[in-house]
DNA sequence: GCAAAAGTGTTACGTCTACACCCATGC
DNA sequence: GCATGGGTGTAGACGTAACACTTTTGC
C-alpha cells in the first residue's frame, strides 16, 4: 500500500441522518490556533473528508471516512458530484487552513452522500463531530455549505425515483415510521390512509410475519421491510411511473 | 493563464446526437504507431477528452472539448460522474498509450454528457471523429465503453424527470418529431394520439403562431417550442408526477 | 386521384384525492 | 375507562391506454 496522499484530490461525505424531527448532517469541527489557544483563528465546521492515497480508489477513500465514525457497515453511499473550480479555496480562512495542512489550494473534491437513520447507527457525537439539522446549519468552511445544499436537492430528487427512503428507516419499520420519514425528508405532509394504501400495494414492501413492535400504552403496530430482490425483479415500467413530458 | 496540465486529472464528454434513426455517440480515434505506420499498435476509439489546465476549472475544460468540434454554443452539458479507480488503466494498450502521452496512469476522469440533435449542430465528421449508434459501438479503449453505458442509463432516467428531451430536438419542433425523439432515445414505442394529447396539455410546450413546416407532398405540420420560463414557474409538484414509493 | 404524413375523440379502466371514525393496548 | 397512536373504506376527479379514420398537401 502506498499511503502518500494525492495532494490535489480529496473525498468528502455528506452523511444525512434522520431522527424523529429532522434530517441532519454530520459535520466535523475545523479549528486552527495560531497565537492563542483560547482564541482560534478558525472555528467553524466542515464535511468529513480526507485526501486520497495513491494506492486507494475513490470508493475506498469514502469508506474509510465512514469507518472513522462507526463500526457498522455503512452501505448505499452514492457518488454525486465532483467540485473542482479553481476558485474553490479563496477566503482568507480557507487559504490559511490549506496552507497549515500542506495541501494544495487547487483541490478536487469528489463528494459522496449517504442517508441513514440516526437511531440505529452508532455514531458517537463528540466536541468536534456533531449532527446538525439541515435547516439549522452552523458556520461552515470552504464551499461545503453549497455542497450540502446540492446534495440535499439530489437526495430529494432521488427519493422520487429510487428506493433510497428505505435507507433512512430501520430495516424493520412500521408504515407510520416510513410516512414520517418521507414527510421530514421531503418537508411535506401526507394523507395517512392514502399513504398506507399505496405502500401496502407495493410488492417490495413486505409485511413481516405476525411480528409487532410494542411500546408503552398503545396498540402494537405491524412491521414491514423492503425487499430489494423483489424490487429489482420488477420492470423499469413499474419503477418509473410517469415521465416529465 | 497557466497552461500546464494537471497530470492526473482529465475531463471527458459523452456527446449524444440524435438523428432520424439512432441515438449516436461522438468518438475520437485512438491510434498509436510504434514500428510501422501502416500497422498501428493501437487503433480503436475513445471519448473526446483532455487534461485540465492548472488555471482552468472543470466546466471550462469540458467547454473547450466541445469548442474543438463546432462553433455553435453548446449548452446543457451535465457533469454526471467521476471515474477514479486505481485500476482504470490496466490493459497493455492503455498503458502504452498513457506512457506515450506522458500522463499518469492513475488518472481521474470527470465525465460530462450532452445531448443534441445531429441535424442542427454543425459537427464535421473526419477520419478520426465519427458518430456511432449507441447500439453499434466500435472497439473502445480504456473504460470508456462502460462510461458510455453509465451515461446512457443516466440520460434515460433524467429524461423521465427533467426536460432534457427538448435538447435532443431542434428549437422548433413538430409533435411527431418529439415523439420519435422519445421513441429512439428510450427505445420504446408510443401511441401517437395519446402522446399528442399529453404534449398539448403541457403549458411549457407552446404552439408557434401559424407557422408550419412544409416538405414535399404532405400536409404541413404545426411547430412547437419548449418554454423553460413557463417550465420553471410550475411547482415541483407539476414536475414530478409520481414517486417511487 | 393518390401517396404520405398530420391530425383528431371516445370509452373503459385504474389511480389519486379528500375525508372521519373505530381499535387495541398499557396504565 | 381513558389516553395514545394504529388502523380502516368510499365516492368523485383525474389521468392513462386502447383503438381507426379523415385531412391536407404536392405531384
Amino acid at each position: 500500500m502506498d499511503f502518500r496522499k494525492i495532494n490535489n484530490l480529496s473525498v468528502a461525505c455528506v452523511i444525512f441522518g434522520l431522527d424523529a424531527d429532522n434530517l441532519n448532517v454530520l459535520l466535523n469541527k475545523r479549528t486552527l490556533n495560531l497565537f492563542d489557544d483560547n482564541f482560534p483563528v478558525i472555528d467553524d465546521w466542515m464535511l468529513p473528508g480526507q485526501h486520497v492515497y495513491k494506492s486507494s480508489n475513490l470508493e475506498q477513500s469514502a469508506d474509510s471516512i465512514l469507518k472513522n465514525f462507526t463500526k457498522e457497515p455503512l452501505t448505499n453511499k452514492k457518488q454525486f458530484k465532483t467540485y473542482g473550480s479553481n476558485r474553490r479555496v479563496n477566503t482568507e480562512k480557507d487559504l490559511l487552513w490549506t496552507r497549515s495542512k500542506g495541501v494544495e489550494s487547487r483541490n478536487l473534491t469528489v463528494v459522496y452522500y449517504l442517508a441513514l437513520p440516526i437511531e440505529t447507527i452508532n455514531i458517537e457525537e463528540k466536541e468536534d463531530l456533531k449532527w446538525f439539522p439541515i435547516n439549522k446549519l452552523p458556520e461552515i468552511g470552504f464551499d461545503h455549505e453549497s455542497i450540502i445544499t446540492d446534495a440535499y436537492e439530489d437526495l430529494k430528487s432521488k427519493i422520487m425515483t429510487e428506493p433510497i427512503m428505505f435507507n433512512l428507516v430501520p430495516m424493520k419499520f412500521t408504515l407510520n415510521e416510513l410516512q414520517i420519514a418521507y414527510e421530514i425528508a421531503l418537508n411535506i405532509t401526507l394523507d395517512n390512509r392514502n399513504f398506507r394504501k399505496k405502500a401496502i400495494s407495493k410488492p417490495y414492501i413486505v409485511p413481516l410475519e405476525d411480528k409487532k413492535k410494542t411500546e408503552m400504552s398503545k396498540k402494537p403496530s405491524k412491521l414491514y421491510m423492503f425487499s430489494s430482490d423483489i424490487f429489482e425483479k420488477l420492470s423499469v415500467k413499474d419503477h418509473i411511473v410517469s415521465s416529465i413530458l
